[in-house]
DNA sequence: GTGGTCTAGACCACT
DNA sequence: GTGGTCTAGACCACA
């Protein structure tokens, strides 16, 4: 059931189909989407997350453009062998070269120094 | 002069004049407005970064209403006294509280452990 | 066996029908398919190129329309006599009255001069 | 005035926006919207071409993708610097490399010798 | 059953 | 003025 994973309710800040195509991505890469594995209709995923088809048309048209996602006709849409290692390998180079620097770069210009963050990190994964 | 700084062109994802407020606050963060300090003229800076002056007047209001600038009638625009230090506080524990944490929790979804982050902090920080 | 000509997948961009329709007209267009030879059973071709019977079925509609293509009745489908030649005056014709001018046509809007294209069509029959 | 280029009706077998998109494409190679031009606003077209300001929006964002339009926010569409340069390699690149070997395929198929291809050819030209 | 396309009309943010 | 997004509902092609 997908409305189960979907807790978080609409954003307002970013497009309902770009956030529908992050969450498809990390549900991807949490393994709960697994390869091979057909995604929810775009008529019944409509239905649950009280939604336009079109809304989820385009979100999965993104992960189809990214060769995440390939469509078989009349059948539905289907998880493409490699999605996962290639989101891995994409998502992770993306959030080491961009991501993290940018955090870091922040966490200097606020005057926060390496000690407290360092503290921060050992507390947020107890 | 401003436009030195404003080497990186617009973002495209976030309107300009919220842009311009970032990009003043960093300004006033990093001492390079300091407190009592004049902005640069509504009119100066829209010439200089092409953008409309309607646009750079939205980004000041923002600063008045967040007490960070004043605005003297026939003057300008001032830098307010204590503003930087109110910053510090202020975007410090946005940072703490939410850029931060999400930054973690991403880490942890991709995959990658403490330890594997600490390194990149380590080897950010040389 | 129809597996070995096969060799590129479907097309995304056509319906599998067509795609089919028109392979094995190439077939019968090249010799492969001879006059009155039977076609491959519906059943068999559908296991063979993993799709639903019910779209070989269409395709092979769409030959027997033509009159390419005849059904008996409990035998199967056969290649009709004259069906090459019939299609070597048709599709000949279909390709010189509109393909090779929309080519020559997007040749010249490209600015690629007679000269080029026939130094290319030179290299192509070596 | 639009209207007067887009002398061909929609195509029915392609969807609009496709078409609209490719129509521009063509216009940007022809010469006809300039580079650092702003391309009709999306109400304006749709009223021109008597379609919806959606369809005429997916086209353009298909332009914006292909890094061939940019965006300014709240003025328009423009064709980007280098776009047409950029247009006629690619497409030119595509269309020896793919396209017309495909016809030229198709010719030797149909039993068409160069003899008459170039015939053909010549008399296209006149 | 599947997804794709289009319409008509609304509302929003940005310049 | 500009483009972006979403809805509600319709129709189509495909398997």
């Amino acid at each position: 059931m997908m409305a189960a994973v979907m807790t978080e309710r609409w954003d307002d800040t970013q497009p309902i189909y770009q956030q529908l195509r992050d969450h498809t991505v990390n549900r991807i890469l949490a393994g709960e989407l697994a390869e091979g594995e057909a995604l929810p209709s775009v008529r019944q995923l409509a239905v649950e997350l009280q939604i336009n088809p079109i809304t989820v048309s385009r979100a999965y048209q993104l992960l189809v453009d990214e060769l995440l996602v390939e469509k078989r006709r009349g059948l539905g849409m289907f998880v493409m062998t490699g999605a996962r290692e290639k989101l891995l390998n994409s998502e992770r180079e993306q959030f080491l070269r961009h991501e993290l620097p940018k955090t870091l770069e922040r966490a200097r210009q606020l005057g926060i120094d390496n000690a407290a963050l360092l503290q921060h990190i050992k507390d947020s994964s107890e």
